[in-house]
DNA sequence: TCAACCTGCTACTTTTTCTTTGCAGGTGCC
DNA sequence: GGCACCTGCAAAGAAAAAGTAGCAGGTTGA
């Protein structure tokens, strides 16, 4: 995952994404570790639903990735993994991410 | 500018900052050459109120500076242009920064 | 059956951010 | 003086994001 191959509003959604302590706090611990949300709750001190909602926006700016698994007594756990990601923000690079941004939305949402 | 350099509160400050379209704009048009506040407005096709909140929180982010500037016919102006930052965003680089987040402030606020 | 785990969701309130509006100051030029 | 530029700020309304509470489902094992 490259900056030079996101466009404005998929890097916009990358930042708003990660621009959230929780969530900086979720990436590092996946990190470090995959980890099913209930104990990864309990590791960072937040709800469960807190958690979740996190988890879901992270998850819809391919941040992170998770899957089912069933442990051995039978439950059925979602662990979640951090997607490899490497982000080169610099002037330049937004420069070049910024050309794509919002124009065809601006179109489609009736700016006329 | 080095994310390995900044600690987790300013690596949330850049990463919200960042996380706007008509900042991303901003730092864009002033990654290709430096303006003056009511110029950059026109340019981008914003009102100058609006850019100039906007502005400041670029610069109180660290990623754009200004100074004034009289121009030949003795008018005011403020030139801003982008600072040369390079973040490097992987998991690892947030894992670093992520140790330093909040653990100060939350002592600060109240937690006790 | 009840407890202790696992998951999911959504309606609602609170908090934060964004944007507009309107006012203030200044200069030079016709 | 009036107009065309330049700057600045802050109150207030509108919109978006964050967080909480409460509900639902499931499994195993005592």
């Amino acid at each position: 995952m490259e900056v030079t191959n996101l466009t404005g509003d998929e890097l916009l959604q990358v930042l708003a994404t990660l621009a959230n302590p929780h969530r900086l706090r979720v990436v590092s611990a996946l990190a470090e570790e995959r980890n099913y949300v209930s104990r990864l709750a309990r590791d960072l001190g937040i709800s469960r639903a807190l958690l979740q909602v996190h988890l879901r926006k992270l998850e819809a700016a391919g941040l992170v990735s998770a899957h089912i698994e069933v442990s051995e007594d039978g439950k059925a756990m979602k662990f979640y993994e951090v997607t490899p990601f490497a982000l080169h923000l610099t002037p330049k690079t937004i420069m070049i991410a910024a050309r794509s941004l919002g124009t065809e939305s601006d179109l489609e949402a009736g700016v006329r």
